[in-house]
DNA sequence: CATTCGTGGTT
DNA sequence: TAACCAAGAAT
C-alpha cells in the first residue's frame, strides 16, 4: 500500500473520530444559553452578531434587553436607530449594531421580516460574514456550512497539528474547507457549536484541558507535544498612544447644572455614539503641542503661539514643566482648538481628572478640564471651493455675534445619561462627575 | 492583504 | 502586570 494512502486512510479515521466524539460530548455537555432555547433564525443571527469578538458572559445580558425589546426582524427593523444603538452602549464594535438593523431592514424589505433559508441570500446580508453565514446555515437551518471562528481555528490547528499562522485570512479558508469536511450527516448545527463548544471550555488558548477532553486520543498536536505552541498567530500591531484634552462645560441660566455633549460623526472610531468635547493633543508626550491632522483648521499663528509656548517652557520634551505648568498649557491649547474647530467659546477654569481607555488599536490618555459656557460664534459663510479662505484664528476668534452650534450638541444633565449612548469612557467620566457633585 | 473597528476577562 | 485574546466584518 502506498504511503500516502495510508495516510490518507489513517487521517480519515481521526477525522471520523473526531467528529462521532465531538458530537457526543456537545449533546452531553453544552451549556444552557438564552439563544439556545428555540432555533429561530433571528434569534441565532442576534446571537452571532453580539458574540463577535466578546465573550459569551458579556453578551448574555445585552442579549436578553435585546430580544425583548427588539423580538423580531420586522420590529428591529422599525425601530429608530439611536434607541438600537442605546442597547449597544457598552458591548463595543458599534458598527455591529447598525449594520444588524441595517440587515434586518433588508429582510424585510426583500423577504418579508423572515430569514432566507439561503445560503448566499444570509451572506449577502450587512454585517454578516463569512463565519456568521455559516452559523446561521448550520445552527437555524442544520446546513452543511462550516462557521470558522477563533475557537474552531485553534481546536483544528491542535488536532490536525496545522501550524499556519491563523492570523493570516488565507488560513481560515483552508481551515474552512477542513471543517466542512468534517460535519457528521443531519448534525450540522450542534457539530459546528460543539467545536466552538470544545474551544471556549476545553481546548482554551492557554493550558489546554487535553485530560479531559473527549477528542484527546488522536490529537495530533497533542501526541506531537505542541498543544501548548498551537495555534501559531503572529503577534497584533500594539495601539498607538495618543492624549486626548476634554472638557465639562457647564452651563448657566437654563443650562444651569448641565452639560454640554456633542455627537461623534456618521462613520468611523465610536460612530455616531455622544461624547465630551474633546480634541486631539499630537505626539506622545502628555503636554506637547503639535499640529493636528487631516487639514483641520488650526491656524499657522496659533500654532507657532503654541510651539513657542512648549518649546520656552517644555524643553527637549523632557518634561521640565511642572503639572501645573503642563495642565495650563493644555487648558491654554484646548480653549484654542474648539474654538477654532467647533466655534465654541469656553472660559477654562481648571484641571478635573485624567482615565485611560484602551481601544483595540488605540490607547486614549484622556485629560479632562473644566469650562465654563462662553457662546458659540458666528462664523461666517464659506462659499464652496474657497477652503482655502478659511479665516485665521484671531479671526475666527473675534465674536461675531451669538451663533449656533455647527455640529450636533446638548446641554444633558445626569438623567439623560439615559437617553444618548456613550462609549464607557465618557460614561466613566460623567458618572464621576456628577457623582462628585454629591 | 493589512488596518480599522471596543471592551473586559484571564493569565 | 502586561500581554493576550474573545462565536469577525468592512474597507
Amino acid at each position: 500500500m502506498p504511503a500516502g494512502e495510508d495516510e490518507r486512510k489513517v487521517k480519515t479515521e481521526a477525522s471520523r473520530y473526531f467528529s462521532t466524539e465531538l458530537l457526543n460530548w456537545y449533546l452531553a455537555n453544552k451549556r444552557d444559553l438564552p439563544w439556545r432555547k428555540n432555533r429561530d433564525p433571528y434569534r441565532v443571527w442576534v446571537s452571532e452578531i453580539m458574540l463577535q469578538q466578546t465573550r459569551v458572559d458579556t453578551v448574555i445580558p445585552y442579549y436578553e434587553r435585546f430580544m425583548e425589546k427588539f423580538p423580531t426582524a420586522a420590529a428591529l427593523a422599525e425601530a429608530p436607530e439611536p434607541e438600537v444603538l442605546k442597547l449597544w452602549e457598552g458591548l463595543g464594535y458599534y458598527s455591529r449594531a447598525r449594520n444588524l438593523q441595517a440587515g434586518a431592514r433588508e429582510v424585510l424589505a426583500l423577504y418579508g421580516g423572515i430569514v432566507p433559508d439561503d445560503k448566499d441570500k444570509v451572506a449577502a446580508l450587512r454585517g454578516v460574514g463569512p463565519y456568521t453565514t455559516g452559523a446561521i446555515m448550520s445552527i437555524a437551518f442544520n446546513r452543511p456550512e462550516p462557521a470558522v471562528d477563533g475557537n474552531v481555528m485553534r481546536v483544528l490547528s491542535r488536532y490536525f497539528c496545522l501550524e499556519e499562522d491563523i492570523a493570516k485570512p488565507a488560513t481560515r479558508v483552508g481551515i474552512e474547507k477542513l471543517a466542512g469536511s468534517l460535519i457528521p450527516e443531519g448534525s450540522a448545527g450542534d457539530f459546528n457549536q460543539g467545536l466552538m463548544e470544545l474551544g471556549a471550555l476545553v481546548c482554551t488558548p492557554k493550558s489546554p484541558g487535553c485530560l479531559t477532553c473527549p477528542v484527546m486520543m488522536h490529537c495530533e498536536g497533542r501526541m506531537a507535544g505542541k498543544e501548548h505552541i498551537l495555534p501559531i498567530k503572529s503577534k497584533a500591531k500594539p495601539p498607538r498612544p495618543e492624549t486626548r484634552l476634554a472638557a465639562l462645560i457647564t452651563g448657566s441660566g437654563e443650562h444651569e447644572g448641565k452639560l454640554l455633549v456633542r455627537q461623534r460623526p456618521e462613520t468611523g472610531l465610536l460612530a455616531q455614539m455622544w461624547e465630551l468635547p474633546h480634541v486631539l493633543a499630537e505626539s506622545g508626550a502628555a503636554g506637547s503641542v503639535k499640529r493636528r491632522g487631516r487639514g483641520k483648521v488650526v491656524s499657522a499663528e496659533l500654532e507657532i503661539a503654541a510651539a513657542a509656548a512648549a518649546s520656552e517652557s517644555m524643553p527637549a520634551d523632557q518634561g521640565g514643566a511642572s503639572l501645573m505648568e503642563r495642565h495650563a498649557m493644555q487648558a491654554d491649547y484646548l480653549t484654542r482648538a474648539l474654538s477654532s474647530d467647533e466655534g465654541l467659546l469656553v472660559r477654562p477654569t481648571g484641571w478635573w481628572g485624567e482615565t485611560e481607555h484602551v481601544f483595540s488599536h488605540i490607547v486614549w490618555n484622556v485629560q479632562v478640564f473644566r469650562a465654563e459656557f462662553g457662546f458659540w460664534q458666528q462664523l461666517p459663510e464659506l462659499a464652496p471651493g474657497t477652503e482655502s479662505e478659511l479665516p485665521t484664528a484671531a479671526e475666527a476668534a473675534a465674536p461675531y455675534g451669538e451663533g449656533v452650534p455647527r455640529a450636533n450638541y446638548r446641554w444633558i444633565g445626569p438623567e439623560q445619561m439615559k437617553e444618548l449612548a456613550f462609549p464607557n469612557v465618557f460614561v466613566r467620566i460623567l458618572r464621576d462627575y456628577w457623582h462628585g457633585l454629591d
